[in-house]
DNA sequence: CGTGTGGTTGAACAATGTCAAGCTCTGTGG
DNA sequence: CCACAGAGCTTGACATTGTTCAACCACACG
């Protein structure tokens, strides 16, 4: 973890400054100023949230990578998904109390900090932030919508190309390549989150990179393809124009 | 659909009786009766909310079993999940607008039905059922969490098993067994929930009913061994005890 | 008595996993 | 400077899991 430096005021956010984002009133900010606790800064493979443990608080996520995963008793490992600056983690563990996934940071991270007790002060203050947060909670059920039919029905190409190009499309919208377009994954993740083997995995991407669609490079991938990659994956799916930011 | 008949008031809702749920202030309670613009009684088999179409309400389960599901272009179908009295269903739509995933009966169903415009009202005028909503849709993603595990990295027989047991258990939970501890479900519900061709899902079931841990009859399954179903699929994965109601 | 839906089974085949090996970096300690 | 170890990637051969095709059965409903 990199030292603490002083803190980005939300009415700095810098995604304000971002298309995809809704923007707040005045008086939305400097609520969510005084909310905000603080800020932590994590390097790549580090543990954000241990699976099984509570967290104390809620995150959002200002910039880089992180997953969530679970883990089945034998070790095997299921990433739920990726997210990615403007995402909300740790909200289910602060409603429910302990739930059962992990969330590490895929690259170095910083993420903003908000006390789980408090949450209940924006619903009762603020409720159209809350709104928001609800909003921000069913786009996440959305994700895994989409994830169950990959996982459940879609072939290892269609499901590899659709999750690249997700990915891709989030580094995107939030500017959050790493140096020169690259998304920081290795293949363990790919083949975490899609189910597959490593070995399965490694031939389906060398498959895509052989067709020109993508670039595999070290530790991440660059598309080269996008409509290509976009076809091949078959569904549309579009992601809606713009999200709340909380 | 049958015909209509005279409206359940929230004051008498059934589900306030049962443990799994929590209570509601006297104020909360006439709130929602307000809120609660009527019932709809379908037939098992009828589509609540079209894939792709936009609701203009919000539903919520007073009795009987829906699905959630998904159909690629190809026709093939993924169920997300199965919803149960107490659960909200079509809150995803109304939040983001359309969303491209259906709903339908699985069995005859009861649904209250809110207007989605109104939503908003209950946020600012009763911010902790605005929590419970959001507690629900967590609650909800929890469910897919496993869902995406079960999808991703779970055998067959520990798929299945474990799906049939939490279908057991909250049939239990809000005492929706059709006819002698029935679960209302067909052999395809179960390969299109588990993502599996129709045969081996049958090869599946026939295996854990010759075990003697279940009893396969016409359209739905009884669990005769309910410990040793949990104990084959492994994962411990305790419900909440309780859990809102809106 | 057809006809349709749901369930069952076998056999051939395709998709994916496992095992085993080797390769290329990068970082580290001698 | 070199040797070595570990992480990530790649590939082949073979085993296992799951799909497809093609029947057939039982029952409910007109």
């Amino acid at each position: 973890m990199s030292k603490n430096r002083s803190t980005t005021l939300c009415r700095n956010c810098p995604h304000q400054a971002l298309d995809v984002f809704c923007t707040h009133t005045a008086d939305e900010t400097s609520f969510l100023e005084s909310f905000k606790i603080g800020e932590i800064n994590l390097d790549a493979g580090s543990t954000v949230i241990e699976q099984g443990a509570a967290s104390a608080h809620i995150f959002t996520v200002l910039s880089g990578w992180l997953f969530r995963y679970k883990t089945l008793e034998d070790g095997q490992r299921q990433i739920l998904n990726f997210a990615v600056p403007g995402d909300l983690v740790g909200l289910q563990a602060s409603l429910m109390g302990k739930v059962d996934h992990g969330v590490e940071a895929l690259s170095d991270v910083v993420l903003c900090v908000f006390e789980k007790n408090r949450l209940i002060e924006l619903y009762q203050s603020h409720f159209h932030l809350a709104f928001d947060v609800t909003w921000l909670a069913c786009s996440q059920e959305r994700v895994l919508d989409d994830g169950m039919l990959s996982l459940g029905r879609r072939s290892a190409k269609q499901r590899v190309a659709l999750l690249l190009w997700n990915l891709h499309q989030n580094a995107q919208r939030t500017h959050s390549f790493e140096s020169r377009d690259i998304v920081p994954v290795t293949q363990s993740h790919i083949a975490d989150a899609m189910g597959f083997s490593l070995v399965h995995t490694n031939r389906t991407l060398r498959g895509l990179a052989r067709s020109g669609l993508i670039d595999w490079v070290d530790r991440g991938f660059r598309v080269r393809d996008a409509d290509s990659l976009h076809t091949v994956a078959g569904s549309p799916a579009p992601n809606p124009k713009q999200r709340p930011l909380v």
